[in-house]
DNA sequence: CTAAATGCAAACGGTTTGCAATGCT
DNA sequence: AGCATTGCAAACCGTTTGCATTTAG
């Protein structure tokens, strides 16, 4: 993944493309499995040795403001972040604990009587049990 | 409230019907705040003053492994607990905070290629701008 | 030069754990 | 008596905060 690219698109939201940001906005683009901040500092500590959590959590923050990301909570008790991308729902599988994307048609979730409620987000989780584990 | 009643419904699941658990049933019937378990404990804690947060803690997790309530994480970072009703999905103002209770219909969730995909539980959760905050 | 960003250490807060006391059958 | 439940205190762990240092424009 090209870093100039990196650096544009970080300009491109008025934050200053400093080299965390860089790290930790191509760490997103390329690992999709909605990791946790843990796991971006975890993926990241070796080759920056001075990067802490605290700029991690900065910097998702940053990104969640200018909605780069959005965070998800998939029933554990830590925050998961993802690349905004098309729209998709998750499914969680109970037995084996693996996350799948599952994309979704527009879906119409609002019944008469809501008209007026405006949706900027929609956060679907699915838990169950998955085609390899109901086998 | 009937305690009788109460004390049937924990029978039924084989659970011991000990005050707390009653308590905590009747409130969680009385309460459908989606409240957290703080909550829970704060308005027990008067008429049960040696009742403790581990308690609350242990019950909510003895009626979650039995079904009887599900656990919600609507983006804060406290769980959040409801009786197991109706299907519904929950919508969050990010202006006012309030979470309303969506009804809907069967909404079919699982495109093609997923129908091995067995669902468990629907964690719907919206969020945007409600009826009052978008006048 | 100045304002923003970084990162260490400590605090925070919801939840969990260890374990002794209590209660039920 | 024996096993489950309760509840206090402490640990846990993801996240936030205070603040001094560094960096970018």
């Amino acid at each position: 993944m090209d870093s100039i690219e990196v650096v544009q698109t970080l300009l491109t939201y008025e934050i200053k493309p400093s080299y965390p940001r860089i790290q930790i906005y191509k760490y997103l683009k390329e690992n999709r499995n909605h990791p946790t901040a843990q796991d971006i500092y975890s993926g990241l500590v070796n080759e920056m040795p001075t990067l802490s959590k605290t700029t991690v959590y900065n910097t998702l923050d940053r990104f969640l403001e200018i909605g780069l990301v959005i965070a998800l909570n998939l029933d554990e008790n830590e925050k998961r972040y993802d690349i905004v991308t098309d729209e998709h729902s998750h499914f969680k599988c109970q037995v084996c604990n693996q996350i799948y994307d599952i994309p979704y048609d527009n879906i119409e979730l609002l019944p008469k009587g809501y008209e007026e409620f405006q949706i900027k987000e929609k956060h679907i989780l699915l838990k169950g049990i998955c085609e390899k584990c109901a086998k």
